[in-house]
DNA sequence: TTTGTACTTACGGATTCCCGTAAGGCTTTG
DNA sequence: CAAAGCCTTACGGGAATCCGTAAGTACAAA
């Protein structure tokens, strides 16, 4: 299991359980830190003392107070981390649950977990380190389907709406103009094909006659 | 049920087996004619002396012998008796069983029956007479879909085909050089658009996509 | 406040689809 | 045999689509 490990979160109360569930799977080389510059710098610091972190649980967002920070928040020093330390575990861990900062940190940061604070924060948080630990990634159950296009969850009412429309036979004008009728938003031409063109993607569809038949076999219409 | 009925068929044999259906039925005023214009003549002079024919059976095609006739077939002697007579039953009783026939006989020359000589000829003859004295229209079971564009029964293989691979997201031209490497005729561009135009026009739909959203429901693919 | 990001909307072109017209081939009808 | 009817194929114009670019807007982050 790790056996060096950095906390990051300006709420020490939190904290205070985040170490609960460290302890409770027995792992003892616990720090803490409660600004991004600290966890930076302490993680510089422990490389150059040769007993390097070998995970980070951070949050995102930090209040911000009288200390001039470097970095501002999780975002920015997960970017930085990323970069210099390859093989340093980080475990996001906010109560930030929006789709696209979950894509952002794990695309794009590389972030090993993403750990929505909630009611279930802490066992998912100690599912987290297991699964990281065992070079997966891990997800809260609320924003699983963050990463995978495939799922149908990332498909909202207005798509399925505008797909039952196309299968009735309506072209994308009239499309437009029913849902304008209907006081319906958006409504113009051009974001029509731009949702379907997304959901062509998605579904990896030729045409809006293979997406129909595409839908249909799904079952969504 | 009916008192005077009129049997127009150039071959006495087979008068025979109408004569004893309608025999069966308990219809006695029976008459026959082997020559359209007969037909015709005999149904006028019938008007004229206030006892008029109120059903006729009469087969479509008529082999032309020495004497010269007005009305060379039965489709001609149908035509001309619906103006003047819109009251007249009329069955035809025809080996002829394109679709294309039946449709001309039934919707434009108004024939209130259509049955196929067949081996089972005579007993739908004997359905197609009841059902026509209860002002309903009949027609032989092999052509009973002739008028319902809803039935599946006039697309062919060539169609499901054709709708098979417009389904799976393939282009107008895709599918014409797809056809053709399979050496399958027709394959022309040209021709595909009429045929999806044709299925279009069945199914009652506005578009491509609405026509695959139509035929997935309906199961045909 | 400024910046950034996502979303909506608009526009232009290339392609595809829709629809009518018409010519050529093949079979059936007269 | 000739005429008529149906099918296949071809062509062209107008509509709808697909697709990239870009400007305007709303909202959250820095």
């Amino acid at each position: 299991m790790f056996n060096k490990i950095l906390i990051s979160d300006d709420l020490g109360s939190i904290n205070q359980g985040v170490l609960t569930v460290l302890d409770g799977l027995g792992l003892k080389n616990v720090f803490e830190v409660q600004y991004c510059d600290d966890a930076y710098l302490k993680i510089k610091k422990a490389v150059l003392d040769d007993e390097p972190f070998d995970l980070l649980i951070t949050d995102l967002s930090f209040i911000a107070d009288h200390r001039a920070q470097k970095y501002n928040s999780g975002s920015e020093l997960i970017s930085a981390l990323r970069v210099e330390h390859p093989d340093l575990k980080i475990i996001v861990y906010s109560v930030e649950d929006r789709l696209q900062r979950v894509r952002l940190l794990i695309n794009e940061y590389k972030a090993n977990a993403y750990v929505c604070k909630g009611r279930r924060g802490l066992i998912e948080l100690n599912k987290a380190i297991q699964a990281v630990f065992n070079n997966n990634i891990y997800l809260s159950p609320q924003i699983e389907h963050a990463l995978s296009p495939k799922s149908n969850l990332e498909i909202d009412d207005f798509d399925i709406h505008l797909i039952e429309l196309l299968s009735q036979g309506l072209s994308q004008d009239e499309i437009s103009a029913t849902l304008k009728k209907q006081n319906l938003s958006p409504s113009s031409l051009s974001t029509i094909e731009k949702r379907l063109n997304k959901l062509r993607i998605q579904f990896k569809a030729n045409n809006a006659i293979h997406l129909i038949a595409i839908v249909k076999d799904l079952g969504l219409i």
